[in-house]
DNA sequence: CAGTGAGCGAGCTTCCGCTTGACTT
């Protein structure tokens, strides 16, 4: 007998699928799109403007296999629901799906839900609905615009700068704002200003108070004189008068649950991951980790969001938990309401843990280090959100004495309410003695200490999508791509965690912003914004909104095009001269990252390798230096500069010294506790101190 | 567990936003 047909529910995510399978039964089969499965062709710009922009779609390129499937899948289907995500994204997928299946555009197969439970999914498919071509049309004229001004700002660059560049709405403004706090940086001048620390005592306790003002006012002390001028009016045996107390309260409320911006930042801060690193391991989460007999599990919600809205049953079960594992007090007892979180339309949840039962203990033994870091960091920030606030005594003394007053400050962790599950770095904690207004203390010593003002902070990864994200620049699935991209066109290096701009960077910024002030404006994006969602409102034509962005811009394309002159770009020296002419050599900028050349190219075909130094004789050949290289499979290995006259090659990091049993080389490695030394013939082993990955 | 070593300059580059694997560039 054959199979009944079952009904076909196509969403984006593979894992999204089996669980909606799960919740649906056998009567349904859930597959993903993966993404989008149709785009503008990528060797041409794809975009009519003579015609109204009209433009060609075709299949992305390894797509094939997945069209295929959805295709025979649809073919053996009784009925097609189109169930990705609901955002103007997901309706554009919708729509490509329903064209690439050519299913009737009048059919009500369109069901959306924001919530990845039962209740949720089942219900969406009581009403289903039809494509909304309103929200399809403004993901249109945002594709086809940023198409236009990406695919005509680089060709440019490659004619005036350099082959191979690019420039485009959202990574332009990435890198104008790393180089704008360059400049701030360099334009800024430090300032000077003092402080004077003093140690009080009373009743034989001592404590820390710092210089506030004179005569009850707040002053400043700009200068060395100024210090003395202060000190001067003080008299070494008199008494410092307490002249007020204030004391109270101050609660402490958690934060949101991460969103992918958040996680991004506290992954960066407190675990040093880079952005890249970060999503990676989250989607490991988010896929599943085997979990031994219990089979394998999605440990965390989908890790691409810009919401901070929980499921119920979540929050239901996190105030089950704390009831049991901490007790009532630390439960929220009221909802917490955070911005944006009522925003019901948006597509995912906020990341957090899918069960809070599964705690980062027990999951140790299934993690990798770095998985089990970036869990706790998630459980933990959730479990925090749904806690009570904490709850700090605070203590202000003002000490006076002729006028001069000295400013106390402090605060005592009265109750730790969400900080018990997630550290907020540490208070200023102070033991005061017990004081009173007309209380008498003495001063014991004090310290004058010169200061000079800051400049601002350079952008880390994690703090330039934190600014791009609060200028409503780029969206969760393109920030990590958007941070490399910058970095891979050399604009941008990573200087320890500090991003920095190149000379290329401030060369294609220059440009930019003096040929398209507009692109890089921040206003540029929300006032599109605003536009896409007049669209989506049906109040606007997508044809006409795409127009009167572009109709400007193509006047600047002509005058750049004709003004800009090419530029030179000077070959860094590399410090010594060809081995086959005597010429200097100079460093290229290849497809592959930098190498040696020749600087008489192309009379002299010269290049090298540059190869970057471990610090370590070949333990080999003695001679050599050791170097790391990377395999063709991308990974990274050790070997000898002399290759080929020695061949000397090694997984692990060799380190200068010596194994003292055996006398072979030591090499580095990581375990979960860190890295250690080792003899590779294993007689040996040794702790290392803990070193950034 | 074992495995691991290129060559890039000319020439096809580039956008943003969805989403995963493939084994190229």
């Amino acid at each position: 007998m054959p199979a009944k047909k079952k009904k076909l529910v196509i969403v984006e995510s593979p894992t999204k699928a089996k669980t909606i399978q799960r919740y649906l039964g056998r009567n349904y089969n859930v597959i993903a799109s993966k993404g989008h499965i149709r785009d503008l062709p990528k060797s041409q710009m794809g975009v009519d403007i003579e015609h109204d922009y009209q433009p060609k779609y075709i299949s992305i390129r390894g797509k094939g296999q997945t069209i295929k499937e959805l295709k025979s899948a649809a073919k053996k289907a009784q009925y097609v629901y189109l169930a990705s995500d609901p955002d103007r994204e997901g309706e554009a997928i919708a729509w490509h799906v329903a064209h690439a299946l050519k299913l009737d555009p009048q059919e009500k197969n369109r069901v959306t839900f924001n919530e990845i439970t039962k209740d949720a999914v089942k219900s969406s498919f009581k009403s289903p609905r039809t494509i909304d071509m309103d929200v399809v049309d403004a993901q249109q004229a945002r594709r086809i615009l940023d198409r236009l001004v990406g695919y005509s700002l680089s060709p440019i660059l490659w004619a005036k700068v350099k082959k191979g560049l690019s420039a485009g709405r959202v990574q332009s403004i990435a890198l104008k704002l790393v180089i704008d706090r360059e400049k701030e940086i360099n334009a800024f001048k430090p300032e000077e200003y003092w402080t004077i620390e003093a140690v009080f005592s009373k009743d034989g306790q001592e404590f820390k108070s710092s210089f506030y003002g004179i005569n009850g006012k707040k002053a400043k002390l700009n200068n060395i004189d100024d210090v003395k001028a202060a000190l001067a009016k003080l008299d070494k045996k008199q008494a410092f008068i307490v002249k007020s107390v204030v004391t109270r309260q101050r609660r402490r409320q958690p934060a949101a649950p991460f969103t992918t911006s958040t996680l991004q930042q506290e992954a960066n801060k407190r675990l040093g991951m880079r952005t890249r690193r970060t999503m990676s391991i989250a989607q490991q989460l988010y896929e599943g980790i085997s979990l031994g007999h219990h089979g394998t599990v999605g440990l965390i919600t989908y890790m691409r969001t810009d919401s901070k809205r929980v499921a119920n049953v979540a929050k239901q079960e996190a105030s089950k938990f704390l009831h049991e594992n901490y007790g009532a007090e630390y439960a929220a007892v009221k909802q917490r309401h955070f911005k944006n979180q009522e925003d019901a339309q948006d597509a995912h949840e906020a990341i957090r843990p899918t069960s809070v039962y599964r705690t980062p203990a027990s999951l140790k033994e299934y993690l990798s280090p770095q998985q089990l870091k970036l869990y706790r960091l998630i459980w933990s920030r959730f479990l925090a959100s749904e806690m009570t606030p904490a709850v700090y005594d605070t203590v202000r003394a003002d000490l006076e004495q002729n006028q001069v007053v000295f400013r106390t400050t402090g605060s005592k962790l009265k109750f730790p309410g969400f900080t018990k599950v997630y550290d907020v770095g540490q208070e200023q904690e102070a033991d005061l003695p017990a004081l009173a207004e007309g209380d008498q203390c003495n001063l014991v010593r004090s310290d004058n200490k010169q200061h000079f003002t800051q400049p601002p902070a350079r952008y880390t990864e994690a703090s330039l999508v934190h600014t791009l994200e609060a200028n409503g620049v780029g969206r969760p699935s393109t920030y990590a791509p958007t941070i490399d991209t910058i970095q891979r066109r050399y604009y941008v290096r990573l200087e320890g965690r500090s991003l920095v701009p190149t000379e290329l960077g401030e060369i294609v910024d220059s440009l930019v912003e003096k040929f398209f002030p507009d692109i890089v404006n921040v206003d540029f994006t929300a006032q599109l914004e605003n536009d896409l969602d007049s669209v989506e409102a049906g109040k606007k034509e997508w044809v006409k909104v795409v127009d009167q962005y572009y109709q400007p811009f193509s006047k600047e394309l002509a005058t750049a095009d004709k003004e800009i002159e090419k530029v030179q770009i000077k070959d860094e020296p590399a410090g010594f001269n060809c081995d086959i002419c005597g010429a200097p050599m100079v460093i290229k900028m290849g497809r592959y990252g930098k190498f040696y050349a020749c600087s008489r190219f192309p009379k002299c075909r010269n290049t090298k390798a540059i190869v970057k130094k471990v610090g370590v004789v070949c333990p080999k050949c003695g001679k050599g230096d050791v170097v790391e290289k990377k395999s063709r499979r991308g990974r990274k290995f050790y070997g000898c500069d002399r290759y080929p006259d020695c061949d000397f090659v090694s997984w692990d990091k060799p380190v200068a010294r010596k194994c003292p049993n055996c006398s072979h080389f030591l090499v580095e490695k990581r375990s979960k506790k860190g890295p250690y030394l080792l003899c590779p013939n294993g007689d040996y082993r040794e702790e290392a101190a803990e070193v950034d990955e």
